[in-house]
DNA sequence: TTCCAGGCAATAC
DNA sequence: GTATTGCATGGA
């Protein structure tokens, strides 16, 4: 087993499936890979990529419930809103300005296409490499695999990669390695999902306060096979 | 008070 | 193509 599906395994064992994306009716959907099932369902998670970009998620599902809460989930309500009315919405999460914007512009795509292309997403003023990753894999389950600052820090901690790697070379360097072990094109998309999220999970605790990665138990779940 | 969060686009070299 | 900067609220 490769160091990159070895990572895997021990955050899988620590923290167990994660259940990612979660919905605002739904919440975290442990061991259903099978949502989003609709296409506002679909519309939700693209939307929360957007809020979530550089924020945490506490703050997006207080945006989401604000618009949950006057029944503006839906792309077709959102675009009935006033401009003002939607930036008080998202304010939670920040960058209300730019982020609303953002999301009118997605809008205005997502009527358009079925299922996107990563270079028809990219081409959005507002989706960047890795909200287009996380809109496929989690919204359209392509087997895109989610590069964040917490996957550079960890990946970085083991001497994984270089520090001024981009994202690409992150991406692939992971999906090589996972690709390796996994060979069915479902269970890698679950495995995308769940990687990504488990990252998350475990960088919440052990690599958002300098000096990343003090105490994280890869270490000694890397020497211990 | 300072630091950081599940980034992105515009701008300047 | 690489580096820098503005965007903004909320919690630790």
């Amino acid at each position: 087993m490769n160091v990159v599906f070895k990572i895997y395994t021990i955050l899988h064992n620590i923290y167990g499936a994660q259940g990612w994306w979660p919905l605002v009716d739904v919440g975290y959907h442990k061991q259903d890979y099978e949502y989003p099932r609709t296409r506002d369902e679909i519309f939700e998670i693209c939307l929360g990529v957007i809020l979530t970009q550089n924020t945490t998620f506490t703050s997006v599902e207080k945006s989401l419930q604000n618009l949950s809460a006057i029944n503006s989930l839906g792309y077709d309500a959102i675009k009935r809103m006033s401009l003002d009315e939607l930036k008080k919405a998202i304010k939670p999460s920040g960058y209300f300005n730019q982020k609303a914007g953002y999301i009118l512009n997605f809008i205005e795509f997502f009527e358009t296409i079925d299922i996107p292309t990563r270079k028809q997403l990219l081409s959005v003023k507002g989706i960047g490499e890795e909200s287009a990753d996380s809109i496929l894999l989690y919204g359209y389950h392509q087997a895109e695999f989610v590069v964040d600052a917490y996957t550079r820090r960890l990946l970085l901690n083991y001497n994984l990669i270089k520090a001024d790697a981009k994202y690409k070379d992150v991406k692939s360097f992971l999906t090589k390695e996972i690709n390796k072990e996994i060979k069915d094109k479902n269970e890698l998309v679950k495995v995308y999902q769940e990687f990504h999220a488990l990252i998350v999970a475990h960088a919440k605790r052990f690599y958002s306060k300098k000096p990343y990665g003090e105490g994280c138990p890869i270490a000694s779940g890397l020497k211990n096979p």
